[in-house]
Parts: structure tokens; sequence; C-alpha cells
DNA sequence: TTTGTATGCGTGTACTTGCTTGCATACAAT
DNA sequence: ATTGTATGCAAGCAAGTACACGCATACAAA
């Protein structure tokens, strides 16, 4: 756990990397933002660098898409789809979207590139074993679950990244009726 | 058109911008790679960022999306879909979606934003047509056609840029069975 | 032969960068 | 009363930043 200074740092830190990006961020504007002396920044941490990695390892700067959003299925494939894609949707915020952009400094990525994957990562396989249980259960037909989990993976997040890149200038579709739609598109394929 | 040295310049910028964003991008480093003398960037352009808006108003460095890509469908619809799909994922390369990125930086992003935001808006506006197109002839059923193209284009950005970001460490779904998967998709969607 | 144009080269400027140091002060624990 | 800890403040450092200036050289047009 980190001390009050040391919190407030932080999050100056990660909120200025979300608005601009690691490299325009700059020591002294996070000093002023977290309202310390900039020296403190460096008797807490060892470097710009080391603020950013203590960042990340929060829960608070992690956008909260868990595996126990798998955990509460209903079984029902509307129900669970319609709450998989909406889940991500809520937590996924725009913030977070360009959180995880503005960490893509060549200075940060390798040691950033496996913290962001794994949230992609835990839903694909998650969702994937979803599917596979419903085919056990019978529910659903046979079909390559893992291209369909990229799919409706791929429809979920490029909504989410769209919309936070270009709010409503690019489309008008909210986030329900999309919803709808590629719900609907899921549920025809895995049930005809 | 510009001159040999300016398009070096030029070409040296963008090649930077992709690989590590604007801001981490130098003078210094762009004369560098461009094999001219720093000093020649400033009589060639206005500043640093004159340099970069040269770049994105050039055909070269723009990912080659076109709405020509609509002119030549054959209305069948799979056929057509699967080539939708794959004109953009060939022509959207990894090079060209990191580069958009190294463009968000909150010094350009106000002059960039509309130029990045064309090929989205065009690639949505023209799937919606042809869609409009299908069901006056009678070929598919109706549908929220907007959510509808917006779902397609969302599944084919999220996994270029997903791709792009990870490259085979999220996913070894190829392209071919993404494509075919989320075509089969469609089809069913829209043809019941 | 003269002139203009394009470039390299070296140096410089005004400023910012991440980061450090020395010293003072407040406050809390002992 | 003493000691330790956390912080502010002022100054500074070496390096880097975008950008500028004066001068030399090559080459081509006139």
């Amino acid at each position: 756990m980190l001390d009050d200074t040391s919190q407030k740092i932080v999050d100056a830190a990660m909120a200025l990397i979300r608005d601009k990006g690691y490299v325009a961020t700059t020591t002294k504007e996070i000093a002023r933002l977290a309202g310390v002396n900039e020296c403190t920044l460096f008797r807490k941490f060892e470097n710009k660098k080391d603020i950013v990695l203590q960042g990340v390892n929060q829960a608070k700067w992690r956008a909260n898409v868990t595996p126990d959003i798998f955990g509460s299925v209903t079984w029902d494939l509307q129900t669970d789809l319609e709450m998989f894609m909406r889940s991500y949707m809520d937590r996924m915020t725009p913030d977070f979207v360009n959180l995880s952009i503005g960490l893509r400094a060549p200075q940060l990525y390798e040691d950033t590139k496996d913290f962001i994957m794994k949230v992609p990562q835990a839903f694909l396989s998650e969702f994937k074993q979803y599917l596979e249980a419903m085919y056990e259960k019978g529910k659903i037909v046979q079909g390559d679950f893992e291209a369909l989990a990229m799919a409706f993976f791929s429809a979920t997040f490029g909504y989410v990244f769209l919309k936070a890149s270009f709010n409503d200038e690019l489309t008008k579709v909210d986030k329900e009726s999309y919803i709808a739609n590629n719900v609907e598109l899921f549920i025809k394929r895995l049930v005809c």
C-alpha cells in the first residue's frame, strides 16, 4: 500500500498519461497536479517510469473487467451474451481506453504490454469456455468457438474503442441497440 | 508536389511517428533518418508539426481504404462481405494502425482527427448503402442497417487493431478463418 | 561569368527535460 | 527533550528540445 502522497502522485501521473500520453507527461506537471513539490516524486519513486508501473498495478487504474463477469451466467444465451457485452462496455470506459493508448510508449510498452493484454486474453478464454459449456449442454450448435469468441470480442472492443476515439461523430448507434443487434447476430448463428 | 529532399523528410517523420509517437519523435532524429541536416527541415517546413501535416495529406501515408472497394460489388452477399472485410484488413496494415495511434498527440489531434475519421466514416456509410441496396433487390431481410454496419465495421476494425497491438500473442485465429466466421454470422442474420 | 538555389556545417539560443542536492521546517514518536 | 520522518523550497545540473543564423560549397540557369 502506498501512503497518501505517493497515491496522489500516481493518480496525477495516470490522469496525465490518459490525457496526453506518457512522453508528453512531465514530472513537473505530475507534481503540480498532485500538489506536491517535484523533488517529492523522486523521494517516493525511483523515476518517472516507476510511478507509472505502480499505477498499472493498481486496481483503481484498471478497467474492472475481471473474469467474475463470467461467473454469474444464467445459461440463457441471449441474457448471457447481452450481459457479457454490456459488462465490458460499462467497465471499459473511454478513460481506460485512452489510458491504455497513453501507455503505449516504447519506453514502457515492454513492461506494460503483458498487463494490457490480460483483459482481452481473459475475456476471450472465458467466453470460449462459455461457448464450449453451452455446447456440452446442447444449447448451441457446433462451431469454431475460438474464432467466434474473437468475433464477439472484436465487435465489443471495436465499438468501445471507436466510441472513445470519435465519440458520437462516427456513429449515432447507441450502446443498447448495438448490443441488441450483435447478440441477435450471434444467436442466429448459434441456435440455427 | 514536394521535392525529393522534402519527401525524404516527410517519410522519415512519418516512419518515426509510427514507431514511437509524435512527441517522442525529435527533429534531430527525423533529419538523421532522412539523411539531411537538421536545419534543412526548417528551410523546407515551418515547423515539426507542418512536416506531419504534409504527411497525413499524402496518399502514401494513408491506408488505401477508399470507397472504390464498394464499387466492385457482385451483389452476391457472401462474396461481397468477404471482399469488404478482406479489403480493409489487407490495406489497413499494422503500420497504418500504429501510425494513427502515433498521431494521437494533443498538439496534433485537432488537425488530424477529421482525417483519421474519414476512413471509418466512408466504410460505414458505403456499407450501409450496400445493405440498403441489397434490401431493395430483395436479397436480404429488413434490419437496422446502421447498427449492422457498425457491427460489421467494429468486428473488422477490432481484429485489425488487436492483431496490430498484440500480434499472434492474443489469438491464433488467422485472417481467413476470422473472415469466414464473421461473414457466416452476418449471412445467417441477413437471409433468415 | 554571374547569379540564384539548395544544401551542409558549426554554432548558438531560449527553454524544457528528468533528476539531484542542501537546507529549513513541521510534526510525531520516543 | 530528542530524534526521526515527511515535506517544501530554491537552486542547479547535464542533456535534450525546437528552431535560428551565418557562412561555405556545389551546381545549374542566365
